[in-house]
DNA sequence: GATGAATGAGCCTTCATTCAT
DNA sequence: GATGAATGAAGGCTCATTCAT
């Protein structure tokens, strides 16, 4: 707060702006989905010109790449963070990962939507997969890891392969379900089930680890 | 001018057209995903015109809405049929139910890509969820009454509801791995995985019905 | 005139409105120069829409190569013609060659227009130069040829190389001349100028076959 | 804050910059042709920004007519010193006068591909006619003068207008071929060869006055 | 003077739909 | 039934021009 900031106006400028755009293509994406968007309607949303979206993204494709990244980015950093923030136990950094992903503070209704959107249209984007395929296997080798430590000091039986691709289904399978919830769906999943849900299945999973509780 | 056929050939080859133009359609959507989609590639694939399409279907909407009602009567016929092949016990039928939906005879990946296509368009297109609302809530009953049974014989604490939730939950996350598996995704899971991994689950929510195997 | 034209309907057809669109947009080319001219102003020309230009071309550039092609092969046709006419004395046939530039019967003001239009734009225009560099081979051979039959009968000092590059320059020159003539600059050159110019032309040159006349 | 210049710094660095800006302008023309320049191209090529183009010409259209205005200048001038430099004698002059125009010090491969890009857009530009219509009469008429001038010496039979136009035609389509020569079409015609045919084509026309050379 | 973000009209192109054959 | 030429509305993109800084 002393000094003169040594963030150069222009360049703050241009970053807000790209983000505002973002967050209106965001907010689209849940609306109309991902066939019936145009830039028009994105431009409409942000209450800017349609030439400014190509002026920053050049083209329609890399405006959405663009968007894709950033929801994979935020992605990653919450259950990161989620993660990071439980401790250093294993039991509870799982559980904090897994249940990252249905955190009302960040996944609201507009987000599962254009995540639902995009997931439709990796059909032969190859562009969409490359985004994706890093932080997707941040996270499994993530769940993958804690899964290894609670199999080896629990002594369970079943694989940490399966156990991890176990979860992480679970939770793709709920998000879907949360969303469509969201989206005009009601009674599908809510994020309280889906959080009741992931609690049950860690405990059937790893009883020694998660006591079983009446649900 | 005498026609000994029992059924009129004219109605016969309008089925067969329409049943041609359908499977044209899931192998675009499987191809090129929802929003690529032409009228022009379905014509193309199905080795006719333009014409006849809109003929048969009137539009593209409704061609779309054509092919989402028969995969879904597919899907819920198919399931049906596995169920009642298991024989008239709950845990076989329960077991066979979610079992049928890694069935690599009937889900290939062209039809796991069409779906996904139109998983992810269904958000603001009200047709589409009338079109899968019946067959859905049919096959959450059908579940849901299985676990009512299962839960009442062995005296299991979790609610029925919270059973057949975590059920459905799964397989439909498994069926998105699987079709990311055979979509250029290897890696993923395959569908003998989710075969494991719904036996586990059962295992794990039912130990009594379902005894417990070294996986 | 006496039997069932072979030739399928829909293959005239075809070729039929292609020409007729080429043909318009000559007539717009002519008028309004090349950087000016939309695909929209083809189509009013033609009477037909936007859409039919590019189901029959494929894309503006596309349109254009075809008609540069068809102008070119115009071109090649008719002074191939004129000097084929003109009978198999080399004297004769160099005139005949030279004089079917100003030929008012083929060369119409649009035509030269459109010529023009293009000759600007063949910088940095590969596909242009492409186009033209075959028949533009062809006729300076043919000049070439004659050029070389000239010298050695009549015995001039001047090299058939040089010959050839004074008269198709001379008449590259006469055509710019006889085109912004048509099209608004009054007081150029006429046709009829440019045919006695290139007579004195050849009367300097090759005296001995082109008697000199009072001019 | 003293400034001895005896012009003012203001006054200065705007021709400055203007002359900066056209002749940018006139190395995109002749790389990229007329239709195909878009001012951010212009401002690329000057290291500048596009707000200043448009600050110093008031438009794109303005900007072309100042380029268009500075070349049909220069030229003037060149063939003017050219002639003045020359001598007195007709013979001299004319002669001067014609070989101006390959003068290799002045008519780059850049100012010609320019020269024709205009020539191809004059069509239906009534503003590019104006800008060229004085300069070019005004050597249409020194020319003219010149041939009268030999035409009366020597006797010639050939009337001064068809001397004129034929020398006229004949530098612009060499112009048109040393043009295409340096941009890409090697094997047209090169400055060298354009200044011998001109030669040759004043001794054939006025032979008392230009004695004939071995070519 | 100078910059470059922002605008919006206009263009090319796509594509669902129509319709004469 | 079937074809495919033809239409035209709508979308993405370009680019001359404006204007706040």
């Amino acid at each position: 707060m002393t000094s003169a900031a040594p963030v150069p106006v222009r360049k703050a400028s241009r970053d807000v702006r790209r983000q505002q755009l973002i967050d209106s293509t965001i907010r689209v994406l849940g609306q109309k989905g991902y066939a019936a968007l145009t830039i028009a309607d994105v431009a409409r949303a942000a209450g800017l010109s349609v030439g400014i979206i190509i002026f920053h993204f050049e083209s329609k494709d890399r405006l959405l790449a663009a968007v894709l990244q950033f929801l994979a980015e935020e992605y990653r950093q919450h259950w990161q963070a989620a993660m990071a923030a439980a401790g250093p136990g294993a039991p509870e950094r799982l559980s904090a990962l897994l249940r990252a992903d249905f955190d009302p503070a960040v996944f609201t209704a507009e987000k599962l939507g254009a995540w639902i959107a995009f997931w439709g249209e990796t059909q032969g984007r190859p562009t969409y997969d490359q985004i994706c395929a890093g932080p997707d296997a941040e996270r499994q080798q993530a769940t993958l890891k804690l899964c290894e430590a609670l199999i080896a000091e629990g002594g369970y039986v079943i694989t940490p392969i399966l156990a991890m691709r176990t979860l992480e289904s679970l939770c793709d399978g709920l998000w879907l379900g949360v969303a469509a919830d969201g989206a005009g769906h009601p009674g599908r999943v809510t994020a309280a089930e889906a959080n009741t849900i992931v609690k049950t299945a860690l405990a059937a999973l790893f009883p020694k680890h998660y006591p079983a509780r009446q649900v």
